[in-house]
Order: C-alpha cells, then sequence, then structure tokens
DNA sequence: AGATGAGCCTGAAGGC
DNA sequence: TGCCTTCAGGCTCATC
C-alpha cells in the first residue's frame, strides 16, 4: 500500500500521541510478519522514552531514549491504528499482528492482511549504515537534500525508463506506483523514456511535479485504494485526483482526446497519455 | 546495467 | 451462490 504520503500521514498521526511518552507493553500476536520480530522487542522498548517519531523513505522511525530505533515498514497493506483505551472504536482482527499500549493509555495497533511488512531494532548511531538506509536516495521534499541540478545528475547515468527510475529507491526515495505514474504526468514525460535523455530544465520540472504530487497527497491523507486508512480510522482522499492512475481508458484530461493507456514495466502496472508525455 | 520472474501473503473483484 | 483466476500501494533475490 503505503508510498511516501500515506506513511508520512501516519507518522503525522504518530508523532504528537508518542513523543515524550513510552510504551507500558508490547503485544506480538504472531512470532514474524516478513522477518521474525526482534527478539526480547518488549524488553529492550517498554518504559524507555520516546524521543522522536519520523520517516525516512516508506519507513517509520521511532526513536528511544536508550538508543534504540524501531524501524517499522508497512508493506503493501499495513494499517497503523491509534485509539484511545477507554474508547475503542475499530474491531479486533485477525491482522492485529502487534499491540502497542502507551503510558498514557493509547493502544496503537498494527494491522497488515499480507504481511509483507516489518519491525526491526537498530542502534539509533548505526541506522544509517544499515540496508536499505545506506543506499536510500534523497527525501524528494526535502529541498536541503536535493534540488535540479543533483537530481539530474542522479538520473542522467540511467538508461532505464523513467517510471523504473523513480521507482529505484536508490536514486529518489519514496515513490512508489501510483505517485510515479502521475508524477511523470504531470510533467508531460513518457514512462517509456530513457532517464538519461532529460535535460537538466526536463529534470527540474519533474523534480517539482514530483514534489508538488507528493505534497498533495500528503494534504489528502494519502490515497485509499482498499488498505490504506488514516490511523483515526479517516480515508484518504487523493484517489479522488488521480489523473492516470487506475485511469485506463478514460480520457486523458489535459487533452480531452485520447485515452490513458496502461502497460506493464519492471512487473508493474503504468498508466499514461501516449500524446500528452513525450 | 537492466529486464524478468518468483517469492513473501491475503483478500477483493471479475468471469463463468 | 460458488468456484476459479487475476490483480494489488513493496521489496529482495536469482537468472539471463
Amino acid at each position: 500500500m503505503p508510498e511516501l504520503p500515506e506513511v508520512e500521514t501516519v507518522c503525522q498521526a504518530l508523532r504528537p500521541v508518542l513523543e515524550g511518552q513510552s510504551f507500558l507493553s508490547i503485544q506480538l500476536n504472531r512470532s514474524n510478519l516478513r522477518y521474525p520480530f526482534p527478539s526480547n522487542l518488549e524488553k529492550e522498548l517498554a518504559s524507555h522514552p520516546i524521543i522522536s517519531v519520523r520517516r525516512r523513505a516508506k519507513y517509520l522511525l521511532i526513536d528511544f531514549k536508550n538508543n534504540l530505533t524501531l524501524i517499522w515498514h508497512l508493506g503493501m497493506s499495513g494499517r497503523v491504528i491509534i485509539e484511545n483505551v477507554n474508547a475503542l472504536f475499530l474491531k479486533p482482527s485477525p491482522h492485529d499482528h502487534v499491540v502497542f499500549i502507551t503510558s498514557h493509555h493509547y493502544k496503537i495497533t498494527y494491522r497488515d492482511p499480507r504481511r509483507f511488512g516489518f519491525l526491526l531494532l537498530s542502534p539509533t548511531q548505526e541506522l544509517e549504515d544499515l540496508r536499505p538506509f545506506n543506499t536510500l536516495g534523497p527525501e524528494p521534499l526535502d529541498n536541503s537534500k536535493i534540488n535540479a541540478s543533483s537530481f539530474h545528475n542522479r538520473i542522467k547515468s540511467r538508461s532505464t525508463s523513467l517510471k523504473s527510475t523513480l521507482l529505484d529507491q536508490a536514486v529518489i526515495a519514496g515513490i512508489g506506483n501510483i505517485y510515479a505514474s502521475e508524477a511523470l504526468w504531470q510533467a508531460w514525460l513518457s514512462p517509456l523514456r530513457p532517464a538519461n535523455t532529460l535535460i537538466l530544465n526536463e529534470a527540474g520540472i519533474l523534480l517539482r511535479e514530483i514534489q508538488n504530487v507528493l505534497n498533495c497527497a500528503i494534504a489528502a491523507g494519502g490515497s485509499t485504494l482498499r488498505d490504506h486508512f488514516r490511523p483515526n480510522g479517516d480515508r484518504g482522499y487523493f484517489q479522488h485526483q488521480f489523473k492516470v492512475y487506475n485511469q485506463e481508458n478514460k480520457l486523458c484530461s489535459h487533452c480531452n482526446f485520447f485515452p490513458i493507456l496502461k502497460l506493464i514495466q519492471n512487473g508493474r502496472s503504468t498508466y499514461y497519455c501516449n500524446h500528452c508525455q513525450k
């Protein structure tokens, strides 16, 4: 499910709930998700104050005062639910794999039907040396980490398609299948075009449109196709603003003449307008 | 270097 | 209604 905007939405909801607090208990309802859960998770983290909740690419990072960081990836179908223990509103599910209870009586549930997500633990200082963090590209929304020129430099040696390039987390971090198609449409660039054919100006336009589409999606609480819900139970609503994703055969809303096409690149669906995107 | 396919899983949707 | 197939927001590994 979650690309950068959805993870950011979850991060922004968790931050005020968790920062300055601690976990009273961490209940694991199975032994693993994609990977086995860290051993002694509760022992390592319970009662230790949480310093910060942040996001890197599609990863949630929770830093504890004892110099450990909980790495939390939501996989394809992961969902975080925040409830006050005195006002529970969602029915429990067989896919509620982890339940955190905080020191001020909040219940944080991690629900993930497909179980592609995972929790890992790392010393905070060593995080940057750990895969995949040691190979991740820059954050697209951090202007101190990326600009038109540096983005152009990162893609100008790539002979593969623009769509594949945007999905490569080592080139730029956090973009997934939805927002790659949407950003390329907004920039009038074909997903099939080799990345190394972009001139500086075009790379700048693409970066600007990546930032626009991600910022709009964050403001809308992300996109809810089926699995993504905000931690308070609301849906995101950016899916109503999709210009190409899931819009196969509808008329392109720019030229209003040619239909949106769908093709498979690297095993993933790509949507685009063959007339407007060059 | 890049493309492709498989694998990790469940569940929704569509075809018959 | 029910069975079957296909597909889905991510990531990693093996192979060509």
